[in-house]
DNA sequence: GTCTATACACCGATAGAC
DNA sequence: GTCTATCGGTGTATAGAC
């Protein structure tokens, strides 16, 4: 292959922050174009599927980091809460203190037939198998830990949605910080 | 005024459904003239401001079913939680058990510079003072109804989108449930 | 692999008849 | 007040040169 002027990871880079940003209907070619400093063909070289292609590859990428930085850390050393204590940081990072929305919530809002609600749907449902496995190894009880990680999910996705609603990131920064006490308790 | 084709009432609440199912930039001309019944041009007539003045009757028809059915009751008779209980089941109606999404959230999917961000913002912090109002007079300290105001928001938003993105709507029907007991403590 | 140029559908919006 | 017809612009997608 020859030379790539842009190279994968600024690619995604850039798809990925204006999906962020504008959302699936939003995020039209001109904007990703801008964004990644490709013209429109050069993204279909790199994208037969056009649009829809772009949209799964920027949330496989994104689920990529969000096991590295988020849900590893879950699986790693450390007590139960110390562990989490890391996932709170690293969620905070992730959307940058309530800066930047979530795919699950933007790319959800698309038909049920579109391809991509049903990547959604596994992801957040590992999403919570994640959290409610660690709330059980600190010895929670299953059903509880279930909800507890629902309550954690929710907490974080709606003061997502807060933060962008009322230009007010102080919620989420709170949920994320009592994080690891919604979901073990205090 | 000559004789009209299609009602207020009919009118905003086929605008209303097809905003609450694709967005704000999924709800094309097209799809609003077949949820109407209504013709572009007539669209036009009634809303010469064209898409961006119909997003705001949207919202503020909305925001008066909101008052009147939900944010009424708590002002009306009886205990700080019989009135809770009363908003809960009208959230659960509201929002027809997680299946209809809110305005709230797909309406902040949009440029800061967007007019209707504004009117977003106001509408949910007022929605916030509501609740900490109630909370306040069963006896919460300001603080704490504060933040339990903000809890209990965030859990409705954010099982709002889990039901969405998964596609289950159990974590909503139990956030909204749990609704006077998350504000008022158990 | 990237580019310019272009095809064609759909977007929001308007003119003018009835 | 509603309609048909149409405008200019932008949307996604493609052809073909380099």
């Amino acid at each position: 292959m020859a030379t790539r002027k842009v190279n994968e990871d600024q690619l995604m880079r850039g798809l990925t922050q204006v999906f962020r940003t504008f959302g699936l209907e939003g995020a039209s070619l001109t904007k990703l174009t801008e964004a990644t400093g490709l013209q429109r063909a050069s993204l279909y070289h790199r994208f037969p599927g056009g649009k829809e292609e772009m949209v799964v590859a920027v949330l496989q990428s994104t689920l990529a980091l969000i096991q590295e930085q988020i849900l590893d850390p879950l699986n790693g050393p450390g007590s139960p809460r110390q562990r989490l204590e890391k996932m709170s940081r690293a969620v905070a990072q992730f959307y940058a203190n309530g800066e930047k929305a979530c795919l699950f919530d933007y790319f959800s809002i698309a038909p049920d037939s579109h391809p991509i609600r049903e990547h959604v749907n596994k992801a957040m449902r590992y999403w919570l198998e994640c959290l409610t496995k660690v709330a059980c190894e600190a010895g929670i009880k299953k059903s509880d830990a279930r909800r507890r990680a629902e309550d954690v999910t929710a907490a974080i996705q709606g003061s997502l949605v807060m933060a962008r609603a009322m230009n007010d990131r102080r919620p989420f920064r709170r949920m994320v910080k009592e994080l690891p006490d919604r979901l073990l308790g205090d």
